[in-house]
DNA sequence: CTTGGAAAGTCAACAAGGCTGACATAAACT
DNA sequence: AGTTTATGTCAGCCTTGTTGACTTTCCAAG
C-alpha cells in the first residue's frame, strides 16, 4: 500500500503485474481447478469412471468420429493410458469404435446413445456451475477470462482448443 | 450467427451464456490448467518430487508456521496423503517442523532455505508464464479472469482463498 | 487426577491414471 | 518385398489419492 506501481506505458497502472497479483492468479487457478471438477467426479465416483473417461468421452462428443491418434494428440497422454479408458468404454458399450473407411488401420470413435446419455450429464453437472460463474461474473469478466486462460496455454495446445469446432447444433 | 440470444434483462445479451459458449468455456479452462502446470512439472521431475510437494511448498511459504491440520483443510487430502509428502521434504531438508510452544501437540510447518530457494524456482516459472498472459491480455481482462474464477470455487475454498493473506513483502 | 478427545504420525493395502519398453497385427505406402 | 503407420496389448513401475486400524503425545474438562 506504500508504493504505488509504474504509471510507465501512459497512465496504465502496472499494478496487476506485481509478483503479489500473480500469486493470487496462481492459487485462484488452483482452488478454481478443484471446484471445476468436482461436479463430474462426484457423478463418476458412482460408476466404476474416473476423470480420464470424462475426458475422453467429452473429446469423443466434441469431435464425432474422430482416430485415437487425433485423441491421443489433444489429450497429451499414451496410447497404453488411453487405450485402458477406451477399452472399458467400448466393453461397457458407451464408446463404439468403427474401421476407416478410406483407411481401415484407423478406428473412428464416436458415443453410443448411453455415451451420450452419460456425456450429457457430466457436462450437465459442469456447465451448471459455469453457468452460475459467468452469471455471477457478467459477460464482459468472461470475456477477460476467456483471455487469460487462453494466453496461459501451451502455444500447441492453443491451436488445438481454436481450431476445436463450435459443435454442431 | 442466425439466431440473437435473448436481450430479456433489459438490453444485455446473453448470448455469453449458451451451452456452446459453456462448453467452450470448460475447454479452455482444461487446456489453461495444463498450461498452468507445465512449467513447474517439469523442474520437478528431475527432482524427486511432484505436484503434491509443489503443492505443500507453495502453501507452507504462503503461511509460514501453519500447523498440519491447517494444510490439510486447504489441500483437501487425507492426512496419510500429505504425511507422506511431509515426510519426504523434512528428510530432504526442504521443511522444517517445529513444536508448537502453546499446543505442543501441533507441528508448525515453515520452509528451510533450501525449501525457500525450491519454492522460489518453482514459483518464478510459473509466474512467468502467468506474468506472460496477464500482460497479454491486460488488466480489464485480468480482473474479469479472477471474478469468474472466484465464482468458480466451491464456497469453502472460496473463504479459504479470501482470508489467504496476502503475503509479507 | 483421570479421562476423553484432539493433533500428529505410521503401517498396510488398494485404486486411478500417468509412464516406459517390448511386441503383435493389419493395412498402407514405396 | 520391405518399411512405416495405426492400433492394441502385456508387464511393470511411479505418484498420489483412498480406507482402516493403531499409537503417542498432550490439552482440557470433569
Amino acid at each position: 500500500m506504500a508504493e504505488r506501481g509504474a504509471t510507465a506505458t501512459g497512465g496504465e497502472t502496472l499494478l496487476f503485474l506485481t509478483d503479489e497479483q500473480l500469486r493470487k492468479g496462481i492459487e485462484a487457478m488452483y482452488f478454481a481447478y478443484r471446484g471445476f471438477t468436482a461436479d463430474p467426479d462426484r457423478i463418476l465416483e458412482n460408476l466404476a469412471y474416473g476423470r480420464a473417461h470424462h475426458r475422453a468421452i467429452h473429446f469423443i462428443n466434441r469431435s464425432p468420429g474422430t482416430t485415437v491418434n487425433n485423441l491421443l494428440g489433444i489429450l497429451g497422454v499414451t496410447k497404453q493410458s488411453l487405450n485402458r479408458v477406451l477399452r472399458t468404454l467400448i466393453e461397457d458399450g458407451l464408446v463404439e469404435s468403427r474401421i476407416g473407411k478410406r483407411d481401415k488401420r484407423e478406428r473412428h470413435l464416436v458415443l453410443t446413445a448411453a455415451g451420450q446419455a452419460l456425456e450429457r450429464r457430466l457436462s450437465e453437472a459442469q456447465r451448471t456451475r459455469m453457468r452460475a460463474a459467468y452469471r455471477a461474473a457478467g459477460p464482459a469478466a468472461v470475456a477477460g477470462f476467456r483471455q487469460v486462460l487462453e494466453a496461459m496455454m501451451d502455444p500447441e495446445l492453443r491451436r488445438q482448443f481454436q481450431s476445436m469446432k463450435d459443435a454442431a447444433p
